[in-house]
RNA sequence: GUCUCCUUCGUCUAGGGGUCUAGGACACCGCCCUUUCACGGCGGCAACACGGGUUCAAAUCCCGUAGGAGAUGCCA
């Protein structure tokens, strides 16, 4: 089966997170199938399309690695082949002019609501076939009778009687393209075999078939993918934290873990919840995609992406993490290198790269606040505790990790404390909170006096009070 | 209003007439591990929207009802 796929999106705002799994799907039919991804930029509403949300697209594609074939076609540089077709309608007879203004429609509109009645076009200019002066648009020839059945890839059979289409316009009074003529156009001439898209399209696709049948074009498949909802069923909007992937993005997720969160979300394949970009490309399957619409998890997807950053070299997530870094100045060789000794279990105890920058804190300079849950480890007793744990680590010739355990382990015994009131102290002293890594191993890190130092100032900060 | 579609644990889903006292994952709860928080291990809670059919047998097929979504633009 020869396979030609595309994705669609008008550069009128950011890439909703529905998108970007529309434009997942239609990358793993395309690499599933050896066939090819191709990429549109429907531009044609020119108010409100700009060339940074179109960079901005092609900037989320490649973060996800989902490349396309061949140069990306932008919809407003084919407008003359738009209005070709709709003339060439005309002229077969297939579409006509009408010159009803949109004010008259709406009169008619309005009155036909208030009825109760069905308030599509009424066709009264239907036999206008020759060109009037000025102000007309073109509209298609819509089949009265019978029925048009889809056999959608997701969606199964679905049908409508072709009474309920309307004669829907094909080329504005200004002479632009619709949306129902570019895209028809537009996927005939690229070749498109398969259209892939949301299923907000599902009612359109049967307008859109009879105007490849008034072209006496062939029919592409369609799949419709349904959308996705927010936690509380409606549309997943800015209201609900994050929809476009660029808020995902910002929001320190990885995208291995938005590649499988989207996959399984509509798709399953049994039991299989973390799954390979190459494990993907090979199950995937359109008629795999559930019917039915499914809500936005935030849980889900933080533990994927928590799963994807334990699995992710020490080198690479540092290289992620960067930019999440909210440092004055870069930070220093140093810094970096015991930023990437601590990364094992720095890593492992996020959930998305701000945590991880968050944590990694630690290794770059002494905490600035401290959790008010410390104070709780800043007893006289405690302070007293420190003390002599600071003459521990100054005397001791090594600070690996077992070994500070050990000589903290004698330490508690001889002040007959746990080993949690030390540890915990410490901790707070060195993390200004009590939640950390183990302390023994940001000791072995940071060094013999940069430990001194910040436990020396934990005491005074709190002996003072 | 009209048309089209959807409906299994809180969420994502497995399931395609008997193997379902309905499986997995996330979340949640408990226990274990443990210097904290996590990780990890073990265990638990939790669903076939409702009502009728068809059938020896229905989560699975059919019809209604309810709820939800989309379309109904000279937007895409």
């Amino acid at each position: 089966m020869s396979v030609v796929v595309r994705f669609a999106p008008s550069p009128t705002g950011v890439l909703h997170i529905g998108s970007v799994r529309t434009a997942l799907f239609n990358w793993l039919f395309a690499r599933h199938h050896g066939g090819k991804f191709l990429l549109r930029i429907e531009d044609t509403d020119r108010l409100r399309s700009t060339a940074e949300n179109a960079r901005s697209i092609l900037e989320i594609l490649n973060w996800l690695e989902l490349d396309w074939d061949g140069e990306p076609v932008v919809q407003s540089s084919r407008i003359e082949r738009h209005k070709e077709v709709a003339n060439e309608l005309v002229r077969s007879g297939k579409a006509f002019y009408c010159t009803c203004s949109p004010e008259e429609l709406a009169v008619k509109k309005e009155a036909a609501i208030k009825a109760g009645k069905s308030h599509k076009y009424d066709g009264k200019c239907r036999e206008q076939v020759v060109r009037p002066f000025e102000n007309a648009v073109i509209r298609l020839r819509a089949e009265t009778c019978g029925v048009t059945i889809l056999d959608d890839l997701v969606q199964e059979r679905v049908s409508t009687e072709n009474a309920q289409l309307d004669d829907l316009v094909l080329l504005r009074s200004d002479e632009t393209p619709t949306y129902m003529l570019s895209v028809v156009v537009d996927d005939h001439d690229m070749g498109v075999t398969h259209v892939l898209r949301g299923d907000d399209h599902l009612t359109n696709t049967f307008r859109q078939i009879q105007i490849y049948k008034a072209c006496g074009w062939d029919i592409p498949q369609f799949g419709h993918i349904p959308l996705i909802y927010g936690p509380d069923g409606a549309k997943l909007s800015k209201r609900h934290g994050a929809a476009s992937a660029q808020d995902y993005m910002q929001l320190g997720y990885l995208p291995e873990a938005i590649f499988n969160y989207l996959l399984r979300l509509g798709w399953s394949h049994g039991d299989s919840e973390i799954i390979s970009r190459s494990e993907a490309v090979e199950w995937f399957d359109i008629t795999g995609v559930g019917k039915s619409p499914a809500r936005f998890d935030m849980a889900k997807l933080q533990n994927l992406n928590a799963h994807y950053m334990k699995m992710k070299d020490d080198q690479a997530i540092f290289e992620c993490m960067s930019p999440f870094l909210e440092t004055e100045e870069s930070i220093t060789d140093s810094q970096k290198n015991d930023i990437l000794r601590g990364m094992k279990s720095l890593k492992g105890r996020s959930r998305t790269l701000v945590d991880l920058a968050e944590s990694a804190k630690i290794y770059i300079s002494a905490p600035k606040v401290f959790d008010d849950a410390c104070s709780k480890y800043a007893t006289n007793e405690h302070l007293s505790l420190l003390q002599d744990f600071v003459n521990i680590v100054e005397a001791a010739d090594n600070l690996q990790e077992s070994s500070m355990l050990e000589a903290t382990k004698i330490l508690a015994s001889e002040r007959s404390v746990k080993l949690v009131e030390i540890a915990q102290a410490v901790r707070g002293a060195l993390c200004g909170k009590l939640a950390s890594p183990s302390v023994f191993e940001i000791i072995e890190i940071i060094g013999k006096s940069e430990t001194i130092a910040r436990v020396r100032s934990f005491i005074k900060k709190y002996s003072t009070i």
